[in-house]
RNA sequence: UCCUCAGUAGCUCAGUUGGUUAGAGCAUCUGACUGUUAAUCAGAGGGUCACUGGUUCAAGUCCAGUCUGAGGAGCCA
């Protein structure tokens, strides 16, 4: 019967003169042969726990090494000592597992997130990874919140699809074909019709397109699962395997889109600051001395709390993509020819001009709407200039493209013309085009990167220190 | 995929113009101390210098290739 524990982010909120407390966790640290650091995964914080001197045999003693996994039984009392409130005198203390000093690789040190990401199973046992999966499990619960708060549906589209069409990246194919002598068909390709599902398959890049059949009967809908790119991207930001959350609206054109988006940023990070404040001081402080290395010019201007409770207060800034590029055209960079590409009006802003808007231009979050048809996907509304489509990006300090959406063209003639100039093939999407043949509505949706989310929120600087076992080319360990 | 940088003890790093037995801090172990807060003090152990090949009397150091990691770019979320 193991339920009996107290967590230790509950027992150091109690009062002391409590007896007969049970907790378990693990060994921090083993101060002076008396002190034990112990540690059970609800808070950074630790709870010590007092072995008396001449109280315990030596055999136990020597068994509380970093990261064993003890039970003890004792009296919550009020601190003699300076660091802690509370402590447990132990009355009783059971080793539950042990853990080799000598082979143990975590020590009580600094260690780089280099070498941590290489013990990623046991990396969670830090403050700061403990920290920043504690915030990622409370951004993601704040996500359903929301949605359902609002009355949407969360539905879970496929993971395993034959529709390429979106083009959004290079995909991973699904097979149970033999990798070495395939069956071939008569032109010489391989003949997917004896493949697992009779045709080429692949894992998603995007539910989007299904997320779409499923506005166009519950209204509002969202997803929220893992996507799949098989690009040979290696930054900071991209992921083989990520997680994405795509809200698809019916009766909502770009404004309500941008409005909802924002609502939405700002409602997670507003929960995550009540729920998990002591973690996110932690990383503030975290990131304070880290950025502390960096020359000056470097450093963020705002510490992590300040910068999320800066964006909760204000208001996204809002731009037309042409507007955005007279800005640049402006810009003293410009002039300068600071910037590596060139700036013009068409142009796919590279990741120079989106830091130039969002960090020295207008230093928060910016929405940059209706760009350029000829950059953007089949699937947009076109405008009434003929020239763009009803897009929206979310450019976020230090992150970059965080958001992407944009109103979907309901207007089967003009999406099949639009499909057909960028050569989709229609057939193959017969079930996409049914919505805009059966009571087609305006409707519109995004994708927001969670992982680039929980970056944001965290101050972490590199996206696979956000996700448990991060998936990225030559690397699928653990 | 491209560009740049890196790979030396468990970790973080030093290692001079190529030259004896490759060093430090932390961690670990042993002992001392015992209300400590990454405890402190003393001592000890710990190395295929990423890999393969080459140059040389001699390579951690120079050259080539490979692998791995990091940062930036592209692609994007």
């Amino acid at each position: 019967m193991f339920n009996k524990r107290i967590k230790i982010k509950d027992l150091l909120k109690m009062e002391p003169g409590l007896s007969g407390v049970v907790v378990m966790g693990w060994v921090r640290t083993f101060r002076n042969n008396q002190f034990i650091a112990l540690n059970d995964g609800s808070t950074n914080a630790n709870i010590q726990v007092v072995a008396e001197l001449g109280q315990f045999d030596e055999n136990t003693l020597k068994r509380l090494t970093t990261s064993s996994s003890i039970k003890v039984i004792g009296n919550l009392i009020a601190s003699p000592g300076k660091g802690q409130t509370v402590e447990i005198h132990a009355t009783h203390i059971e080793i539950l597992g042990d853990s080799d000093p000598e082979k143990y690789p975590l020590q009580p040190k600094k260690h780089s997130l280099e070498f941590l990401r290489e013990i990623a199973h046991l990396r969670f046992r830090t403050n700061t990874f403990g920290s920043v999966f504690r915030v990622r499990h409370s951004l993601a619960f704040a996500i359903h919140k929301f949605f359902n708060e609002k009355g949407f549906v969360y539905m879970n589209t496929p993971i395993i699809t034959a529709s390429d069409a979106e083009g959004a990246g290079e995909m991973f194919h699904v097979t149970t074909l033999p990798i070495g002598k395939p069956p071939v068909n008569e032109n010489g390709q391989v003949d997917y019709t004896e493949d697992f599902f009779g045709k080429a398959t692949n894992l998603t890049v995007s539910g989007q397109l299904e997320g779409e059949l499923g506005a166009t009967a519950f209204g509002d809908i969202y997803t929220f699962g893992p996507t799949f790119r098989a690009e040979n991207s290696n930054t900071t930001r991209h992921l083989a395997e990520f997680w994405m959350i795509e809200p698809e609206m019916a009766f909502h054109d770009l404004e309500d889109n941008m409005n909802l988006a924002e609502d939405f940023i700002k409602y997670i990070i507003q929960h995550a600051v009540d729920n998990n404040l002591d973690d996110l001081q932690f990383l503030d402080q975290r990131l304070a001395e880290e950025e502390k290395l960096l020359p000056t010019d470097k450093r963020s201007e705002m510490g992590l709390l300040e910068k999320l409770n800066f964006v909760l207060t204000n208001q996204f800034e809002r731009i037309t993509y042409t507007e955005a590029i007279d800005i640049l055209l402006a810009s003293p960079a410009y002039k300068k020819k600071k910037f590596q590409y060139d700036v013009k009006w068409g142009i796919d802003m590279q990741s120079e001009h989106e830091r130039y808007l969002v960090e020295k231009h207008f230093k928060k979050p910016v929405i940059v709407t209706n760009y350029p048809k000829d950059i953007k996907a089949f699937y947009m509304r076109q405008n009434d200039d003929g020239k763009t489509v009803a897009a929206m990006d979310i450019l976020a300090p230090g992150i970059g493209e965080i958001v992407g959406g944009s109103q979907r063209e309901e207007r089967l003639d003009l999406l099949t013309q639009r499909m057909n100039e960028m050569n989709i093939p229609t057939e193959e999407l017969w079930w996409y085009l049914d919505t805009r043949r059966f009571g087609t509505v305006p409707h519109a949706g995004f994708g927001l990167g969670f992982e680039r989310m929980v970056l944001f929120v965290t101050g972490m600087t590199n996206i696979r220190d956000v996700i448990a076992f991060p998936r990225t080319p030559k690397n699928a360990e653990f």
